[in-house]
DNA sequence: GAGTTTTTTTGATCTATATCAAAATATAGA
DNA sequence: TCTATATTTTGATATAGATCAAAAAAACTC
């Protein structure tokens, strides 16, 4: 981790709106700013933190792509999201006061880190924050609750469609293609995300290809036929 | 749903340490019981809210056992989780402003209101509250990663062994037994919050039963091998 | 840029869990 | 208490996805 000091812009941020300052009138974002501790570069490969790691801040991406996994006693490990631009980082350690996954850069990131304590009391002075904040966690909740539905009832070929189409809404909220994807995780992270082995992963694209519903070339994926995919996700 | 207004009494709740109040002074007691709405019963069977039902409040399980699903666009629903005494309905609620899934009644119930628009207000006179708060929220999305690797690793002896040894925990937490259970939720409910088909959960529990690790008889389970069903969840 | 390692694809086969079916119980309603 | 309905159990069979295996393609390394 290199933690060189850049200090942290979020005025200037291009992604404000989809990160913690979403909807912070320019004096509070000043203030938010203040209180931003830095920002870091988490080389790819590395981890951001680990389970265990005592939890004192919460991070946004900056720029880059995460993974984040939980480990079971028996070293088998659970993928449990993949963070882009503006996503929060940490929020599980808030019960506990430690990780209790591992966060990873999948390609050279940086981050934006806030202390928690800080922003407990940043909360405290603005009510808007703190109502922004409490969304954010009942967002990550909504979010788990969707992949329980993916995990618990979906069949392999609509939970692929589905993280396709995940993918791509974020990347087109973030001014990116909506359609060309650089997929940054193996097959075997989206198993595991998805709860199915890489060589399914792997078949399921080639068969998407087949169908003409994408263009698989190894981690560039491109979607030809997003109506195909949605269709797939909602037809039993 | 009865709306018989019974004053809320956190103050003199037995599960005060286990719910909003949790850890809170008695001072800051008096002051969220001058908040909260209302007591109000659900009858077995009976919603507290369903999906699309504008967000205007919390709830806290008082008493009984309530049950929260998602429903996909075809038919399909995803049992999300369990309450009993102590536990908050509504947290999902928070990001859109509507709820997200249904939440049942599986027996007689009362629950906690409080408007959360006052909520949050007392959370900007009470750090402490808010801090808690913060927790609870963040417990939940622990709580639903760690179903996501139930669903995503587990085989299904692994996934009602942890299921079952979860319930107890609970119980136990609320000074019932913590092996003689008394399962409020069809085998159905098991099996989709679990990801497996009802007859699958019934077969595991009669093979539970005849390995001596439970006791079953319809719905009353009475654990006989804690260490046993502990093991099976660890033991690959 | 050749060599090593990692990742991905594809094929053949196996297996855990689903599906279909029917009897046995339990629960609720009159 | 009797009847109707819903739930649970158990068996027989099917199948989606796992596992095992090996070649092909990418991605690092010196």
């Amino acid at each position: 981790m290199d933690f060189s000091e850049l200090k942290s812009v979020c005025g200037g941020c291009t992604i404000r709106e989809l990160c913690l300052p979403a909807g912070l009138s320019d004096e509070e974002v000043l203030l938010l700013d203040q209180h931003m501790a830095h920002r870091q570069v988490v080389k790819k490969g590395e981890s951001l933190y680990r389970t265990g790691d005592a939890f004192r801040s919460l991070f946004a991406v900056s720029t880059g792509f995460f993974k984040t996994s939980i480990l079971h006693e028996d070293g088998r490990a659970q993928v449990t999201g993949f963070q882009m631009a503006g996503e929060i980082l940490g929020l599980d350690a808030i019960s506990t006061d430690q990780h209790i996954c591992d966060a990873v850069a999948l390609e050279d990131s940086a981050v934006c880190e806030i202390t928690f304590d800080r922003f407990e009391e940043l909360g405290q002075l603005m009510s808007n924050l703190q109502h922004r904040f409490n969304k954010t966690l009942s967002r990550e909740i909504v979010r788990d609750q969707g992949v329980m539905l993916l995990l618990g009832s979906m069949r392999s070929e609509e939970r692929l469609a589905a993280f396709l189409v995940n993918l791509a809404k974020r990347f087109a909220a973030r001014k990116q293609s909506g359609s060309e994807l650089v997929l940054r995780m193996t097959r075997e992270d989206i198993g595991s995300y998805l709860g199915l082995k890489l060589e399914t992963v792997s078949r399921i694209l080639s068969r998407f290809h087949d169908q003409h519903l994408l263009e698989v070339r190894g981690r560039n994926v491109r979607i030809l036929d997003q109506q195909g995919l949605n269709k797939l996700i909602e037809g039993s």
